[in-house]
DNA sequence: TGCCAGTTCAAACGGACGTTCGAAGGCCGC
DNA sequence: GCGGCCTTCGAACGTCCGTTTGAACTGGCA
């Protein structure tokens, strides 16, 4: 008999050899991302899917456990691309990366994945729901990925050797508030006050303001 | 037969002759701001109030109807002391109010509110959530806030002339992205990051801080 | 071909939730 | 003291949801 306290071991990979979880794991991020995760049933997720409903206790143990693999797959996807965006900087520049390289090595990766064509750019809604909506869960992540912000509060106040660190936590918390505002609803306001006027389909050049914003702001 | 279809009229006033009523509204507003929108029931709060379990619907009409008016009553609330500040700094500057002035007319009364004896301490992150957790309900009403918001642009594009117009939206976009990631959970990682160096007690300074990241941020 | 582990399936369970009901209570003018 | 209206009360209703169950199905291997 099959035992449902112990599921399959999680592949690591993208790919798994089940067809059924990886049309629930595409479907539940999507569904996350856009309705909220308060607001899709399991139901809407295997409906979308095309699969049974057990599936997704079966394959995840429960809908908290596909919402938790989806979340850590992708926020270890991104930490990665960002950690790795960081060590060139440092490397471009011996040992002493700008604000603003600091700042593009984080603000970057979300950025292109959000590009209108992109395959993750689903992924990136559904990160930055999971920082507001997440269960305990996955808050407890958010805790170590502390240490993962750490190297760029690090960089930042080797950069900034004449400001007070206390002052680069702030302007860090007021940078990653920028960052996580992007989001489909405040994008709809904005071109709603604007009339029109801005568009965030051009991903470099929000890339770009963001980053002129923000290094002024470090430089002040 | 009492008409549960149409409950007594919405006072406006903050006092109602219920005592009821106050005392739902008082711990709705507590909850909800404490723990979000969903995973507060209708039982939660009643219990928390000490009434029964039918008032939120004898009252309110529905759940949805009780967080509704108090999103509408605090927002409403919010907004006239914007304003009021708002038409302040013009005053004072014949017209032409600086940048700082407009930015501190629109971070300072959810600051002040979100000091920690202030009695509107938790209207704020109510606030907050709502921009967030809302419903279509709570989203529509944020659609005419952008007539409100409007004039905060207007005064910007005024202050600084030389800038495009669409630079402004963007640079306003990111400034209200900095407010709205002042949230409790992030004070906290904030904390964590910092260990415990910064501390968001004293209101008045972070307001400062933040004039300072954003006014150099319009200023580039 | 027959077995068996892994997977999918239809159906149901049990609980939490928002809401509604009819009766009881309490306050005020008469 | 009494009638009428607003409010409060305990209890229940119907629904939606996550999860579990046991049987049916599938493909690979002996």
């Amino acid at each position: 008999m099959t035992d449902l306290q112990n599921p399959p071991e999680v592949d690591e990979t993208e790919e798994t050899h089940a067809a059924t979880k990886a049309a629930v794991f595409a479907a539940a991020e999507r569904l996350f991302a856009l309705n909220g995760f308060q607001n899709v049933s399991v139901r809407d997720i295997t409906a979308e899917a095309k699969v049974n409903l057990a599936s997704v206790n079966y394959h995840f143990g429960s809908k908290d456990g596909l919402l938790f693999e989806i979340f850590r797959r992708r926020t270890a996807e991104l930490n990665r691309v960002r950690a790795r965006m960081l060590h060139e900087a440092v490397a471009r520049h011996g040992g002493k990366p700008t604000v603003r390289d600091i700042l593009e090595a984080y603000f970057a990766p979300p950025l292109r994945w959000a590009a209108p064509d992109h395959e993750r750019r689903i992924s990136v809604q559904f990160i930055i729901r999971a920082r507001s909506e997440g269960t305990a869960e996955m808050r407890e992540v958010l805790r170590n990925d502390v240490s993962h912000l750490a190297r760029f509060a690090d960089a930042l106040i080797a950069a900034r050797p004449t400001l007070a660190p206390e002052d680069v936590y702030w302007r860090l918390h007021f940078a990653l508030g920028m960052l996580h505002n992007n989001r489909f609803a405040e994008f709809d306001r904005l071109h709603h006050l604007s009339d029109g006027l801005t568009r965030e389909g051009d991903v470099g050049a929000l890339l770009g303001r963001m980053l002129d914003f923000a290094e002024a702001g470090f430089l002040a």
